[in-house]
DNA sequence: CTTCTCCGATCGAACGTTCGTTCGGCTGGT
DNA sequence: ACCAGCCGAACGAACGTTCGATCGGAGAAG
């Protein structure tokens, strides 16, 4: 309890930056078996892939796996935590500057694919195994959720108080429109093979965009 | 192999019509067993959900549901084999003797979301369980699941012909977007506690076709 | 009509395996 | 000499699956 807070989610740099061994420092090494135990969480699914298997990913022993972590459920929480803090700071961080509602929504979805493209793993383990923890993690993660939720929410607002002057279109539905389709992202898009980021961004940007206020204003047209 | 076949499938009804026992037929009582798997996968999860599990929800033993399927991933198969059958032939159904691509889109929206009310937990389980089938069983559904996607993308892909003279936008990417925003709903929505399956339908299947058709003339506009 | 036989339906109990987790000891740098 | 880092081995629990026994109704035999 005490023991494995959550300084250990950001990343506390004071401790074993002296020495530790030859192969990195130990939050280097924490981190290695974290990303190990990412890309096994996204290839088999949470609760198929073993300790085991996470720790030859790793290229560990079984027991060296719980030196770094109390158990299982806390690197699941780890990497939901970690990977929802970045993308949320992230999003903060390109969304600062930009007022126009309409230009927010372009960049947070450029935003969040950039991020998908660089953390697949880690995005898929966010999107598929999102009821997979309990408790005070499950709870800390649905908070941190919760305000990538409310800031694209916000957003999306913003755009339809522009064009939905009668307040006919749902603001909930409208958000987790595009939250399925960027949420599902991981079933189906790998940039390597598929078309650029650039590009589906652009797609889905464009669509989502002309979709809301276009849908916002015919609505308008009928009263 | 032989014994359990594809017939289960459907539903024979040659076998178990005469007699049984007090409480129904032998497919009455192998589909009361499939529906508590159904429920029991789409609360915990395929993994997690145990056979113990879906015994005690059937009310029968745990040996009991072993009469009646082969194994775990037997159920599985038979729950997703069934759901993906009957959209696609739900879909079908209302399809036919629309011609306009952008009302057959409008359709197949209400068409799925129809179904994901009557069918929550099925088709909870066939979104969130697409790769825990392997080998041949995973083939079948993959199949059945491509019918599906093949039907919605055609559609897309008339719609974009008629608006999209230069083709600049990705078929694939537009058609996944709207697999992505209905797939997701087994997260968000509940048809019980939120906004009515017409209302719902209406905005995303509104969104959608402004959004598709829009950003094609857009691209268009700018040679 | 009664009796016997049989078989599908069902169950409790157990099988072997794999799971997450723990513990005691080895090791190499300080 | 010490201690953090790490490992092999083991723990109890839970898993999917199997097996043998029991029960009761349908149909054949008398």
């Amino acid at each position: 309890m005490e023991k494995q807070s959550i300084e250990h989610t950001i990343g506390h740099e004071a401790a074993g930056d002296v020495t530790l061994d030859g192969r990195g420092t130990y939050d280097e090494r924490l981190n290695h078996i974290l990303a190990s135990a990412t890309d096994t969480f996204a290839r088999l699914g949470y609760e198929k892939a073993s300790m085991r298997e996470v720790a030859k990913a790793a290229g560990v022993s079984l027991a060296g796996v719980y030196h770094y972590f109390d158990g299982k459920e806390r690197i699941l929480f780890l990497i939901q935590f970690r990977a929802f803090g970045s993308l949320l700071n992230n999003l903060r961080e390109k969304l600062s500057g930009v007022e126009d509602a309409k230009k927010q929504l372009c960049v947070m979805i450029r935003a969040h694919l950039g991020y998908f493209a660089a953390n697949m793993s880690a995005l898929k383990v966010c999107s598929h195994e999102l009821d997979s923890l309990s408790g005070a993690a499950y709870e800390d993660t649905r908070k941190i959720r919760h305000e990538y939720y409310e800031l694209c929410r916000d957003i999306v607002d913003r755009v339809l108080n522009e064009y939905d002057v009668n307040g006919t279109m749902d603001r909930h539905v409208a958000t987790m429109a595009l939250f399925g389709t960027l949420n599902w992202l991981y079933r189906w898009y790998d940039p390597k093979r598929g078309p650029a980021v650039s590009t589906v961004a652009r797609q889905i940007a464009d669509q989502y965009l002309v979709g809301l206020v276009g849908a916002a204003m015919k609505q308008n047209e009928t009263p």
